[in-house]
DNA sequence: GTAATAGTGTCTGTGAGACATTATGGC
DNA sequence: GCCATAATGTCTCACAGACACTATTAC
């Protein structure tokens, strides 16, 4: 503990002195909620617990704390360590988004003993089949947010419902939406996303109209893209540099459960 | 650390046999931000730190986790022990409200060694300028948001930045902007709160409109309020029960620094 | 009476919702 | 030709911004 009479030795002198683990420490894990499309359905990259506690039931991409790394870091190490794809923080050009979400931290969360959880949400494009196998030697996979149940390990159920509410809420004012879809897309992919994450039909004109009348919200390429089945060629885009949708793009008032559609 | 048979045991085994201190652990510190407001200004509550490190400097009301509470638990108690105010957690209509704001962990962020801070922002009345001395010895005192600096100890500067931003944008479509003032109330009032949370005038008659029409935000005592110096007199109102406005009120685009009025 | 503040009524402009129409392709 | 999809144009309604006007008090 650090001493009453710390007043009268300089800072140096304290620092040399003090010992920070007479304090009571917990062990901090960062998880990862990684949400993509994948046919019209909001899913999110889980892993098979292949140990105990919760054996067998499924978890959120997620470790330790380095003792040298931020908590930022370790939240990008683990999504490259899960997908293989490098991430930038908050809204970089390059990679994909992840930031914060929140932290848990209820005693008893975890059966090992006094673990809080920082959790962060990821944003990745519509993953081809593989990506998964650009992670590690776990078995990690898509599982769509609608049938996750009492399947969750720990409190990650509550965890995902937390970052589900997050992405619902952030694309109404961000241009986050991008994210998951990869370059160059169409404004109608990009109108996927919103219906997707929503659960809710998204009026097609008003809503191009409202893309294209926020400044740097996608840039066009100059190229098109011929639908299947025939159909006037569609613009592409890629993303654009702004990251605010000013005013927001409201979202209908919904009904549904957090985890439906 | 796990043995890597331990699926070969029962879960009751395995956590009999588990030491979850093999894992690397750190300290857990929640520190919340206080705000209020105070003849007109945005303050936030600090106290001068007596001890190493950053002896002197400000700091934000905070302390170890201790092993048995939940993160939230020891943010109320952090804010019952230096305002004597007792808090209820998101929303409930009585106390004040506080909710978790943001996990800060960067290694280097405290000399003593790794220490993660949970931050919390909480929203409290006008304070009669005793609140401070319903603390506890350290001299807890409200400072003016506009004079920050670089007074502050550790990386409490960031966090009371990232406090501000998040009152600025919740006002917009939550009912919290009503934790800063004092039961009964008139729409003056509340029209003030968010003029200087938002350092931009609003305008009066179309603030009490919207507010008269979101239903549940406030309700009407029946009793009235004689303005000083003369007027009409101000119908008082208290809090309801609504929590989100719907549509939210925009906030005037500002050119502000983070810290300005 | 005047000054000050609160409350009511109304016009207007912005922007989203809805929908008709045109454009461009496959078949 | 028909069908499907994208893009354009336009009408309407909700709602916020602005402002005129009325109401109630102190002085």
């Amino acid at each position: 503990m650090p001493k009453r009479d710390n007043v009268e030795m300089t800072e140096a002198e304290f620092l040399a002195a003090y010992d920070l683990s007479d304090y009571p420490t917990v062990a901090v894990t960062v998880d990862v909620v990684v949400l993509s499309i994948l046919d019209g359905e909001l899913v999110v990259l889980v892993v098979e617990r292949a140990e105990h506690p919760y054996l067998g039931r499924l978890a959120l991409p997620g470790g330790f704390v380095a003792p040298d790394e931020s908590l930022d870091s370790a939240a990008v190490r683990e999504l490259a360590e899960e997908t293989g794809v490098a991430a930038h923080l908050d809204g970089d050009t390059d990679g994909v988004f992840i930031e914060q979400l929140a932290t848990f931290g209820d005693p008893g969360r975890d059966p090992r003993g006094r673990v809080i959880s920082v959790a962060y949400v990821a944003f990745v494009p519509v993953p081809s089949r593989d990506l998964a196998a650009g992670g590690d030697a776990r078995a990690a996979r898509w599982i769509p947010l609608r049938d996750l149940d009492e399947r969750f390990a720990f409190d990650h159920g509550a965890i995902v419902a937390a970052a589900v509410e997050r992405v619902r809420a952030k694309i109404e004012w961000a241009t986050v939406a991008g994210w998951f879809v990869t370059e160059p897309f169409t404004i109608a992919e990009l109108r996927g996303v919103y219906e997707t994450v929503w659960g809710a039909e998204v009026h097609p004109q008003n809503f191009a109209r409202k893309v294209n009348a926020t400044e740097g919200f996608v840039v066009a390429t100059g190229e098109t893209h011929q639908p299947v089945g025939g159909g006037r060629p569609a613009r592409l885009y890629r993303r654009g540099p702004a990251q605010v949708i000013e005013p927001p793009i409201r979202r209908p008032a919904v009904t549904d459960d957090v985890t439906a559609r």
